[in-house]
DNA sequence: CTCCTATTTGCAATATTGGCCAAATAGACA
DNA sequence: TGTCTATTTGGCCAATATTGCAAATAGGAG
């Protein structure tokens, strides 16, 4: 294989492994609804507000959000609205298999 | 938040964690292509045989692909081809991204 | 059955991740 | 200036992921 494809796909998976994880995903499906600060997403989702924030400068680094400061808050919006059609293809995946796994026991 | 959503969100998060890896994203590619065996994309990825069947085994367990044995040889085949529309918005990002550095550049 | 090939599984080493706590930073406001 | 609030960063640890090697398994051919 050559490098650059080995560039392009580690590239790809840099982006697809901050999707793959489920507080990351909840906070896209939160910024999905528009832009939110680091507190109300911190109580959305559940954990450390330090953890909240790695997970958001990681969503950052690869392009999926972006950061707007305002006041002492920092505002977050989401970048990329097509991970949104991530989430319909996931979940046909998920249906697919819980039909695979019927037709099995069947 | 409710546990039905956070069962949710993991179910996705471990389908999206499938894909966001090198090696199992080309073999994703690969497969784009139509059916193949392990050897086959062993000698694509580049890795140990066994490494490369592990992550078959696993882009299976999450239902992306279904493997098919004939003789001694397993064939895999992309049982969700939506993920190759996963490739195109991540690219989509990819591109934001330099085109966001381009103009922090200038 | 034996041998050969293709694939999977078990194990161990190493690397990465996700989380919290504590400390540092940044901005608003007195 | 000092204080308060919001966020980020650094350190650390436990859990998980990735890999290769070696051994096990499965199927075809003699």
């Amino acid at each position: 294989m050559d490098a650059y494809r080995q560039k392009r796909l580690e590239a790809r998976a840099r982006i697809l492994k901050a999707v793959g994880n489920a507080s990351r995903l909840l906070i896209l499906e939160e910024l999905a609804q528009g832009e939110k600060c680091v507190a109300d997403l911190t109580q959305e989702v559940g954990s450390d507000i330090s953890t909240v924030s790695k997970h958001l400068s990681l969503l950052k680094a690869v392009g999926l959000v972006k950061d707007d400061k305002r006041g002492n808050q920092v505002f977050y919006t989401l970048l990329a609205p097509c991970v949104l059609n991530f989430f319909d293809c996931v979940e046909s995946v998920l249906e697919a298999r819980v039909q695979h796994q019927i037709e099995m026991i069947g």
